[in-house]
RNA sequence: GGGCGUUUAGCUCAGUUGGAAGAGUGCUUCGUUUGCAACGAAGAUGCCGGGGGUUCAAAUCCCCCAACGUCCA
């Protein structure tokens, strides 16, 4: 069954009555008798455009921003609700997201799976949010942006233990008096529309809110739980109630500051100055007074009330679109032909969207974020290069670091970021670089890549443009404007080109989304109770009794050689695989057999120890850790941690952890950095990792449930990757590094003696692989560094200091030497062709000569350029060397009688079967061999008989 | 994580069906001019990213690796 009606006592005391939308069919609740739609459809433009519906809120900008935002928040504390400050617009804690895109992200999963306690219950928040799916409609809908602040009231229900917060009745009761109370907003605009929701394998009834055409705020009843014998039926897909029952709201900050403001679009509500300022550097008016009967403000209004129903979403078609517009305008009086439409609405689209995508930017870099050619980072670029993009297009002269500074100073006065303005302006200017470097780039590929096509073609072939984008980064539009500047003055963009791009590319997207499932290790999981470690109480602790749970045996591929079964104790210190570093190795043993432990994997809550044999169920072992390896692993892991500390505070407050692997020979520690690293700052990190080792005398363990972790050391913790449960292990060294990680660490970082770093490399655009050795394997490096040096320095014979120029001077000479053979090479074959002798002749003015000579085909082509490259002397050569098998050449000297005579290429053929070859070339240069030498003299003969004739 | 592209002279880049490694710029020398990024002549500069393979022959075709770029998740 569906879900039943949302009949609420708050709905009847408004004189609220429930009707069906005529163009939806949505059942939604009205105050007026007499609507027919919900408010929502096509069929409902904004009536707030010019008349706001909020009152009181006659700033503009970010002053109407924050005085919006402190209204809905002091609203919920007033009931109740505990204010938590926002999270982080990169979602650190979750594997699934690389950004925050919903208030309830921030909860996701750890407190929606009801693992563990939210920060508090209930709360409110204003929550910056990025999604990026509908960036094409930004600046053209009106009101599409990249990012908002999503404001919020959560609760977090569990009934069955008789914590019962509020439900429906409240929540809607809290809006609707939020909503006429605070904001003065007239009951008769509002609709309150029923339409559940679904998503991420929960499902719950859900109110819109809509408001003067415009949905204001979505109130979500999240109870369900995907469930294919569920009673519920929702979009096709059947769900069961589950324990916790969230009450997930989100009111859009940005809209109610527009239903405040009443400004044509949102962005002239949340960004007027920029607005204002970009239309003035773009000179937008002088667009404008070209049509002096043009009104520009009622065509912008009208436009503005026409967006509300236009339902311009990204990938519809534009053109068909601006059909559509022109005609609806057209309706209400106002004349405007389709070329003053596109220049008035395009240079528009980008001072609209020009302040959004600068604040998504600002808000992603100030977090910390490094752009990147992949995953999170490339989300950062792509937004860096629409924005430059449009800058080129606006034909402003300002750089993109000019524009965020005057962003920020106007847009983001006196908010705190994680990195430093000017670290985030370096970024920027980095990034623009990397842009107009491209684009010269692009510039000689168009060439390259148009050379066939004729300077008079109108298009350029699909496949062409697609490369152009996937490969160089020129987006179709870039390139046709880029082939007209090089030449081919008539291509343009066929319409739809783009769409269909998008389309193709969703299609490969949808083609390459299956998933890699990792092999399991054993058949299936044994219900046992969690194995007990004892590697964090004691890490030095290396022997053990333990009685066996489990004797699985192991399968699949992905287990090391010899290992036959999985060994599962009730207790263990063998630490297994994980967070980076590899399991442990050792022993396990009885009375009368001893097992050798190849590796230890989690499985589960399981650790499952890989031995080359079996145990029985119930017998006691006694087990003993291979120490040296994993004092080494514990070496390189406290030494990750110190290094990555280190490099934090020597490159800045964006350097975070990409990936860590800590192995017996080496750690590596993967950091978002936006420039390489050179050996200086190498060495300024190991000497500051160095010093740490010798200063903190002791590291810090402790475990923190979730909510206080968070809220202590907030989400820097999580460098290592989203944490699984609800108890967080923390590793603090003093203040130089704190971190979540379950891996095993020194008591005493001196323990580790020294680090070095090794060397560095490239894992990504923005990414820098460190490699660290510590501890014994640091002593192992040194020396095998010194043995290098040693066995270099012995063939040399020269000291240590000596090498770097004794090898210099050693690569110099070798070259010099190799051109000096060349040139008596050359020499050699001078004397040896222009002596004339036996193996020359004349026949019909033509110089013959046929010999046989040394060397291979390389050397040969020298003697054959001397021959016939002068054309006063027209020559036919034919040269043999026995060399590999037997190698035959044939030239003739260009544009003379010579080349009309003869050709290389039948002579070549003719006389190749002596030697079992074949060959050819050009007419003027044959080039050919076998696999009989002996027969070169018949081969040569041949040749002189074929001369002859 | 997946796809595509690039790697050739100090620099920026051409190089067609596999068959004699090029241009521009910079450099050296000489000449002409000295007011423009002046002009003319001559010259030097290449492990054609690395490693395998196919072939009589590979900058070119195939495989592996690396660096860089780019699009999509």
């Amino acid at each position: 069954m569906g879900l039943p009606p949302i009949d609420l006592a708050v709905f009847h005391e408004h004189g609220f009555t429930r009707m069906q939308c005529s163009v939806s069919g949505l059942w939604f609740w009205s105050t007026d008798a007499d609507r027919t739609t919900c408010g929502d459809t096509t069929e409902d433009e904004y009536t707030f455009i010019g008349k706001p519906l909020i009152d009181g809120f006659s700033m503009r900008g970010k002053e109407l921003k924050d005085a919006m935002r402190e209204a809905f928040l002091s609203f919920f504390e007033n009931v109740s609700h505990t204010r938590i400050a926002p999270y982080p617009v990169l979602a650190r804690w979750r594997d699934d997201i690389h950004l925050t895109i919903a208030s309830i992200a921030d909860f996701q999963p750890h407190v929606t799976s009801g693992e563990v306690e939210p920060p508090a219950n209930p709360l409110t928040i204003s929550q910056p949010c990025i999604r990026l799916t509908d960036v094409d409609a930004v600046g053209r809908s009106g009101r599409h942006l990249t990012t908002f602040e999503m404001m919020a009231h959560h609760t977090f229900n569990r009934p069955d233990e008789g914590k019962l917060y509020y439900w429906m009745e409240e929540c809607v009761q809290y809006c609707h008096q939020l909503m006429t109370d605070t904001f003065g907003i007239d009951s008769n605009e509002i609709t309150y529309v029923e339409n559940p929701w679904c998503g991420g394998g929960n499902a719950g009834a859900a109110v819109e809110v809509i408001v003067g055409g415009l949905e204001l705020a979505t109130l979500v009843f999240m109870n369900l739980s995907e469930d294919e014998d569920g009673e519920y039926e929702i979009k096709g897909d059947r769900y069961s109630e589950m324990p916790l029952q969230i009450i997930d709201t989100g009111y859009g900050l940005e809209r109610f500051c527009w239903a405040a403001a009443g400004t044509p679009t949102i962005y002239e509500a949340i960004y007027p100055e920029t607005v204002a300022w970009l239309k003035q550097l773009s000179g937008f008016d002088t667009i404008a007074s070209k049509w002096p009967q043009l009104d520009l403000d009622n065509l912008l209004s009208e436009m503005s009330r026409l967006n509300g129903i236009m339902n311009i979403e990204p990938g519809v078609d534009a053109t068909e679109l601006q059909a559509t517009f022109i005609r609806r305008l057209g309706e209400r009086g106002v004349e405007v032909n389709s070329q003053q439409f596109t220049a008035i609405t395009e240079p528009l689209a980008r001072i609209y969207a020009i302040p959004d995508h600068l604040h998504a930017l600002c808000n992603m870099l100030g977090d910390g974020l490094v752009p990147s050619n992949s995953k999170a980072g490339y989300l950062a670029r792509m937004l860096a290069r629409r924005t430059l993009r449009m800058r080129d297009d606006l034909g402003l002269d300002i750089s993109l670091a000019e524009l965020a500074a005057h962003h920020i100073e106007i847009n983001l006065a006196g908010e705190k970021m994680k990195q430093t303005p000017d670290g985030l302006l370096k970024i920027l200017s980095l990034e623009e670089e990397r842009y107009i470097e491209m684009l010269r780039k692009g510039q000689n590929v168009i060439q390259t890549q148009l050379a066939k096509l004729s300077k008079e073609a109108l298009e350029i072939p699909d496949d062409i443009l697609f490369n152009l984008n996937d490969s160089h980064g020129l987006t179709p539009d870039m390139s046709v404007s880029l082939a007209n500047i090089s030449g081919w003055k008539n291509v343009i963009l066929r319409t739809g080109f783009s769409a269909e791009m998008a389309q193709r590319h969703a299609i490969i997207a949808k083609a390459a989304a299956k998933q890699v499932t990792n092999n399991p290790i054993v058949e299936s999981i044994p219900q046992l109770p969690k194995t007990v470690p004892l590697y964090y109480e004691d890490v030095q602790q290396r022997e053990f009794d333990a009685s066996v749970l489990a004797c699985l045996p192991l399968i699949g591929e992905d287990i090391p050689a010899n290992a036959t079964h999985g060994i599962v104790l009730e207790k263990t210190c063998f630490y297994p695989e994980g967070g980076g570093q590899e399991g442990d190795y050792g022993m396990l043993s009885t009375d009368s057999c001893n097992r050798t432990v190849l590796d230890t994997r989690k499985v589960g809550d399981l650790v499952v120890h890989l031995t080359d044999g079996a145990f029985e169920a119930g017998d006691l072992v006694h087990g003993s850790l291979d120490w040296n390896r994993r004092k080494q692993l514990m070496d390189h892991h406290t030494a990750v941690h110190i290094v990555g500390g280190a490099a934090r505070r020597i490159l800045g407050p964006h350097i975070y952890q990409a990936g860590a692997n800590k192995s017996v020979e080496s750690g590596r520690l993967d950091i978002t950095h936006f420039r390489r690293l050179n050996r200086d700052d190498l060495d300024a990190i190991e000497g500051l990792a160095n010093e740490v080792i010798g200063k903190v005398q002791r590291t810090e363990k402790t475990t923190l449930n979730r909510k206080d972790a968070d809220r202590k050391y907030g989400f820097d913790l999580y460098q290592g990757g989203a944490p699984k449960g609800s108890d967080i292990r923390i590793l603090r060294i003093s203040d130089h590094d704190i971190q979540a990680c379950g891996g095993t660490h020194h008591d005493e970082p001196g323990q580790i003696g020294s680090i070095r770093i090794i060397r560095s490399a490239a894992v990504q655009d923005g990414v820098e692989r460190l490699h660290i050795v510590a501890g014994q394997a640091a002593l192992d490096f040194a020396r095998e560094q010194g043995e290098i040096l040693r066995m270099t320095s012995e063939i040399f014979a020269v000291s240590n200091q000596d090498l770097p120029k004794t090898a210099q001077r050693f690569f110099g000479e070798w070259k010099e030497q190799r051109k000096r053979i060349e040139q008596l090479e050359a020499e050699i074959v001078r004397l040896r062709t222009s002596g004339g002798g036996d193996a020359t002749a004349e026949v019909d003015g033509v110089r013959i000569v046929i010999m046989e000579a040394d060397g291979d085909l390389k050397q040969m082509t020298k003697m054959l350029r001397e021959l016939t490259l002068d054309s006063t002397t027209p020559t036919l050569a034919v040269l043999g060397s026995r060399v590999g098998g037997g190698k035959l050449m044939v030239a003739v000297t260009d544009d003379t009688i010579a080349s009309e005579k003869y050709n290389a290429v039948e002579i070549l053929k003719q006389i190749a079967g002596h030697i079992n070859g074949g060959g050819g070339g050009r007419p003027t240069m044959a080039q050919g061999g076998g696999s009989n030498p002996d027969g070169l003299d018949d081969a040569l003969q041949a040749a002189r008989d074929f001369v002859s004739q």
